[in-house]
RNA sequence: GCCCAAGUGGUGGAAUGGUAUACACAUCAGACUUAAAAUCUGCCGCCGCAAGGCUUACCGGUUCGAGUCCGGUCUUGGGCACCA
């Protein structure tokens, strides 16, 4: 090697090895038909943001680089890869703000954490990097969304959501917090909880001592953390509530972080329960409800509508309506914020005035409206039980309304006094008196049945998910709104029927329908057109909406051809069209990327059926737990739906999951630039070079801790490779150290400690505790530098060990060593079980379970003999004079354990 | 309120029911050096002169033996939140 100095100077050699790997393509994926297992590592990929890479960033992409590396060298053929998150808001928001093209922008960022990710040595195939925003990329999202349309899974609603003023577009719930705000009149400034420090007192604000006044819990975007408002806007929404049932299912087998399942299992909220259907006294109408508990029928005292519920103005009588015009009034003017605010559960409502007839035993029971029912769950109406549910008691208590008890021994409940929402036989229940629970819940909903009354139903708390947003910057829906008259004339030999609904989608667009008709697939991808303004108008439209000239199209019925409207129609079958000017959230490119790395560049379909054969999902996928629910189940969805439609082999798509923990400031708290502590890789590699940044981001805890930054710990790493460095290279020639040599002797304790690291870092890796595996490394360097000289395989092997974790620096002293190829390509290392086996070993003598005293002992020493051994030992028997023994424990090769009394 | 996870030296942390504090960081003391950096050596849970005693958030239990298993309490962090 040219120019070999001695001294450990990583500026110089991570830069060489980077160019060296580059150069060689030494991580790029072999061929399908390579003949070797395959192994896929993922992690999930980067918003390219302005502010470059976080430190985060380079702990779970470090430890999928080491299980990729380990991989490779025990002969896998591994797939690395890397791209971007690359569509969303901040880069529209500069865009915005500068009215540069966020492509632009977006182009600029990709290419600085490109940069960051290169000079971290990452065994990435960079051949198969990806762009969500690249064409030929979300050319096969639009595919995807259209096969969702073709199945019926997407349609347009026109609900009130979530709507974020300062980002100009709706929000998913998922993508909505409930924040509390305190306001401090001395800085004349609301604070987020995060800003303030709150004592047993009261709240203080973190700057200062100034005191400040909660302003309740307020929904925010969860990005920006901007108020947020309901508004009606026209939406098109994805029907994953038709998956709720597979999404849970699907879960069982798969081998992710319990919590995380726990997570999407309660976000999915499966409940199994009945639906009654009550009679409405002098109504047609009757009034069905959804229930867990049908068992608790016949406590039913007081029926509950939601505001929103189609019947409130059927049924309200005369003598009420004033009452219940104004509770309405009431209601809609509560601001959501008011009407989720969880501090203040005190139950409002009114009387209609209408009667609903019990079905088990006739009773007339009042009906209510009140705003505790929800019109988004179930029926959006209830049956009230209030000495069975917490909520129908408190609101019993408020409107001083009967509570008849039906479940439970009646000694030790009172349900005057709370709530009694355990199971128990049942009372006051007419032939139900005496059954448990269980039993009840099935008779009388098969009585029900019998009569048509009722029937078991199953609900789920997950909504339909919210897919459009009123942006630029996303992928541009491939969709036009016809008039129904001309949606009629669809040739039946259409090309455009490739994408078209059993039903249509309809659409009201300024008191006019309109049906949804899809582009084909020659016409994908859609591309975003140029515009003027990226600014969101005020009324909430895409910032599309303004780009006339590729919005208003001739759409052709036959093939979807679209031609603007500046221009004649094209001939007979071609009628007026306007695009969709909403474009797809964020998640519509990270729901299926993975599939995409498979087979990054094909035309003809998202992958090909020999890739997807091949590579299958990946076999680990690493990211953070902040996406436990949005992106995860998402991915999922899409996943199961395109194996449902034939598209994938695989039912799910992440066998393996796991998450790293959060990397905290040095003084304990969440990184940000508020609290100015961040820290910057950047600055870390300059100091201290890739390869210390990489291992002691790994050395920090375990993997899935969330742990603080230390500056001054990553020194304790730097020793470690300057010795590793010293270990194999002579500092003063640069070539091999004198240590090393053919007839070295080394000590047994030396090569057990060699074996016995292979070992662990080996299991360590599998298991992705590397903090251990480096500690045992460490270790094996107290021992292997006390040594005056050492074998080159013993030195050799070390450096392969340490490889994954520091990967320039191994691949230096690899060179050094005399090897030409790369060290990823030297077979990982073999432990000899025989080389493990100690002959002697410590034995620990115990009285009454206290250590007393040790000795050294022949591994195969009896228990007779380990005994008398003890019993003779002054520090043992000092303990046992005057006493009288009660038993001994003798564990061989462990402890001697003698236990006495008096 | 409900669900979950975690509490071990000054700090990050380690520990198949079997010597608690491995491995590091920091501090301190020393060696080398004209000096600094780098490097190396040693000390390093608490009380105690010592013998010894105490110690894994707290209280109790199981066991010859508990950081580890069981029950309860407290604290911190995360998730959900009127979902019938």
């Amino acid at each position: 090697m040219e120019n070999a100095s001695g001294t450990y100077d990583f500026t110089a050699f991570e830069n060489r090895w980077q160019s060296f790997w580059k150069e060689k393509a030494t991580f790029q994926t072999a061929p399908l038909n390579c003949g070797r297992p395959k192994y896929y590592v993922l992690d999930m990929f980067p918003y390219p943001s302005g502010a470059g890479l976080h430190i985060g960033h380079p702990e779970g992409y470090t430890a999928s680089d080491i299980l990729a590396r380990y991989k490779l060298a025990q002969g896998f053929n591994v797939l690395h890869p890397m791209g971007w998150d690359a569509f969303g808001l901040p880069a529209e928001q500069h865009a915005i703000a500068t009215g540069e093209s966020p492509a632009i922008q977006t182009q600029r960022n990709i290419d600085n954490f490109r940069r960051q990710l290169q000079m971290l040595g990452f065994a990435i195939d960079w051949q198969r990097e990806l762009a969500t925003t690249d064409p030929g990329y979300f050319r096969w999202t639009q595919w995807i969304f259209l096969q969702l349309f073709r199945q019926g899974l997407a349609y347009v609603s026109a609900k009130p959501v979530w709507f974020c003023p300062a980002l100009g577009t709706v929000l998913a719930n998922e993508e909505v917090l409930s924040m509390e705000v305190w306001h401090c009149p001395a800085l004349q400034k609301d604070l987020l909880d995060s800003e303030v420090v709150v004592t047993k007192t009261g709240a203080t604000s973190k700057v200062g001592n100034h005191p400040v006044t909660s302003l309740g819990k307020q929904p925010r975007s969860e990005r920006g953390h901007h108020p947020v408002e309901r508004r009606p806007i026209r939406q098109w929404v994805l029907r994953i509530t038709a998956y709720a049932e597979k999404l849970i299912e699907g879960l069982d087998a798969l081998d992710w972080p319990d919590s995380t399942k726990r997570l999407q299992k309660n976000w999915i909220g499966k409940s199994e329960g009945a639906e009654v259907t009550f009679a409405l006294e002098g109504h047609t109408d009757s009034l069905t409800v959804f229930t867990t508990r049908p068992d608790t029928l016949f406590g039913a005292t007081y029926m509950v509508i939601a505001p929103e519920h189609p019947l409130v103005t059927k049924i309200t009588t005369t003598a009420q309506k004033s009452a219940v015009e104004s509770y309405l009034e009431v209601v809609k003017n509560k601001s959501d914020l008011e009407r989720t605010d969880l501090a203040d559960k005190k139950k409002t409502g009114v009387f209609t005035g209408a009667y609903a007839i019990n079905p088990v035993n006739g009773a007339k029971i009042p009906v209510w409206i009140a705003d505790y029912v929800l019109m988004t769950y179930g029926t959006g109406a209830i049956m009230a039980v209030p000495a069975h549910d917490e909520r129908d008691w408190e609101f019993a208590k408020e409107f001083k309304l009967p509570i008849i008890q039906v479940v439970g021994a009646d000694a030790e409940v009172d349900v005057q006094k709370a709530a009694w929402t355990e199971d128990g036989p049942m009372v006051n229940s007419g032939p139900f008196n005496g059954l448990s629970s269980l039993e009840t819940k099935k008779k009388i909903t098969a009585d029900l049945a019998a009569r048509g009354l009722g029937k078991s139903a199953v609900n789920f708390k997950l909504r339909d998910w919210l897919f459009s947003r009123q942006r630029y910057w996303g992928e541009p829906f491939p969709i036009l709104w016809i008039k129904p008259a001309d949606y009629a004339c669809i040739p039946a030999d259409a090309a455009i029927r490739e994408f078209l609904p059993a039903q249509p989608v309809p659409c009201t667009i300024e008191g006019q329908e309109f049906y949804a008709v899809p582009l084909t697939s020659k016409q994908l991808p859609l591309t975003l057109p140029a515009v003027k303004s990226y600014q969101p108008s005020p009324t909430g439209d895409s910032p599309l909406s303004k780009a006339t000239e590729w919005t208003e199209v001739w759409y052709d019925l036959a093939t979807g051809q679209t031609v603007s409207q500046t221009q004649p129609a094209p001939g007979p079958l071609w009628v007026k069209a306007s695009r969709e000017t909403n474009t797809m959230p964020q998640w519509a490119g990270s729901c299926w990327y993975y599939l995409r790395y498979i087979d990054p560049t094909n035309q003809n379909a998202l992958a090909s059926t020999e890739a997807l054969k091949y590579w299958g999902c990946p076999d680990f996928y690493i990211g953070g737990a902040e996406h436990a629910v949005l992106h995860l189940l998402y991915a999922r969805f899409w996943h199961r739906f395109l194996y449902d439609i034939g598209v994938l082999p695989t039912a799910e798509p992440f066998q393996k999951l796991f998450h790293q923990g959060l990397i905290l400031g040095e003084d304990g708290e969440k990184m940000s630039k508020s609290r100015g502590n961040v820290v910057n890789p950047d600055t870390i590699v300059k100091e201290h070079g890739a390869d210390a940044l990489r291992m002691y981001l790994m050395f920090l805890g375990p993997l899935e801790a969330s742990k603080p930054w230390s500056s001054e710990g990553i020194s304790g790493i730097t020793r470690f490779l300057r010795r590793l460095w010293r270990l194999a290279v002579d500092e003063n020639t640069g070539g091999v150290s004198t240590k090393i040599s053919a007839q070295a002797q080394e000590s047994e304790d030396l090569v057990r400690e060699l074996h016995r690291t292979i070992q662990k870092v080996e299991k360590d890796i599998e298991t992705l505790q590397f903090n251990t595996a480096i500690s045992q490394m460490m270790i094996l360097m107290n021992v292997a530098e006390k040594s005056p000289s050492l074998q080159r395989s013993t030195v050799e092997t070390f450096v392969q060990l340490a490889a994954p974790f520091a990967p320039h620096v191994c691949e230096e002293i690899w060179a050094r060593l005399g090897h030409t190829g790369s060290i990823t390509q030297a077979a990982w290392p073999k432990f000899d079980p025989a080389k493990l086996v100690e002959s002697s070993v410590e034995i620990i003598f115990q009285v009454n379970g206290k250590v007393r005293a040790t000795a050294k002992v022949a591994k195969e020493t009896s228990k007779e003999a380990l005994l008398a051994l003890a019993r003779a030992h002054p520090d043992v028997q000092k303990f046992l004079e005057g006493k009288t023994l009660v038993k001994e424990v003798i564990v061989p090769g462990r402890l001697v354990n003698i236990v006495v009394a008096g």
